[in-house]
DNA sequence: CTAATGATGTCCT
DNA sequence: GGACATCATTAGA
């Protein structure tokens, strides 16, 4: 609670700009929202009082759109789990894969169109020290026959794919529902700092949906920040 | 370096 | 019961 200045923050209007992430950049079309979220941030406040802030550069998203998408959750209507992404854009949908890894997406476009934007990878920028733990906790639960010495993760590999961002910043399927557009939410997104041009961004196929068939499996519709060294695999 | 494979829980047929 | 928007490890060139 306490650790504020000695003024107290009893006086109201406490003008705190969080650079919120404009909702109107993820109402429209899928693919111009992918754009527009590259360079964003992710943040994860702190559990506690104690412990850092967690902040990460989105450098590579999928699009997700449409209920003829062969390769999407919303494929076969509403369900129990894909629910959210038959809402209203900016809300948090999170998935379990392969039994073991969570995938965080942000949800796009009116209601009447289920679409979203599976975030796959963030450079670490803030509280890069609690994303190693989080990975560390993670990895210690395989089985490991003879580990010897666990290399430490690099810098910016900390949460170079889907299932890794979901570790690095603790998210799971309780975060599903969650407005992360809200700059009160304790996940959410921020906009690009002011002075920070808009990156570069680049499209390539899918990952890991071969499965759907043509055309789905082949559109272009993985957006990469080209160079970064987080990207799940490069271009 | 690339390719193959197992771990694991839930969703949908 | 099959498939899965993944990852770390092992085997092989």
């Amino acid at each position: 609670m306490t650790g504020d200045g000695p003024g107290g923050p009893s006086s109201a209007t406490t003008t705190w700009v969080g650079l919120s992430f404009s909702r109107d950049s993820l109402a429209g079309d899928t693919l111009g929202a992918a754009r527009a979220l590259l360079g964003a941030r992710l943040v994860r406040d702190p559990d506690h009082e104690t412990g850092a802030r967690r902040v990460g550069r989105i450098v590579e998203v999928e699009a997700y759109a449409g209920l003829d998408d062969r390769a999407s959750h919303a494929r076969m209507g509403p369900t129990a789990r894909n629910q959210v992404m038959f809402g209203p854009p900016g809300i948090a949908y999170v998935y379990l894969v392969y039994g073991m890894y969570h995938c965080l997406n942000v949800v796009t476009e009116a209601p009447s169109r289920p679409a979203a934007l599976l975030v796959r990878a963030v450079e670490p920028v803030e509280g890069a020290e609690l994303m190693r733990v989080a990975r560390e906790v993670l990895r210690s639960r395989r089985p490991g026959p003879g580990a010897p010495v666990p290399r430490s993760i690099a810098h910016a590999r900390l949460a170079a794919g889907p299932g890794l961002v979901a570790a690095a910043f603790g998210i799971d399927r309780r975060h599903t529902g969650l407005d992360l557009c809200d700059p009160r939410s304790p996940l959410r997104l921020e906009a690009r700092p002011s002075g920070e041009p808009a990156p570069d961004s680049v499209t390539t196929a899918r990952i890991g949906v071969a499965y759907a068939g043509e055309p789905w499996a082949s559109v272009p519709w993985r957006f990469v920040v080209p160079g970064s060294p987080s990207l799940s695999r490069q271009p």
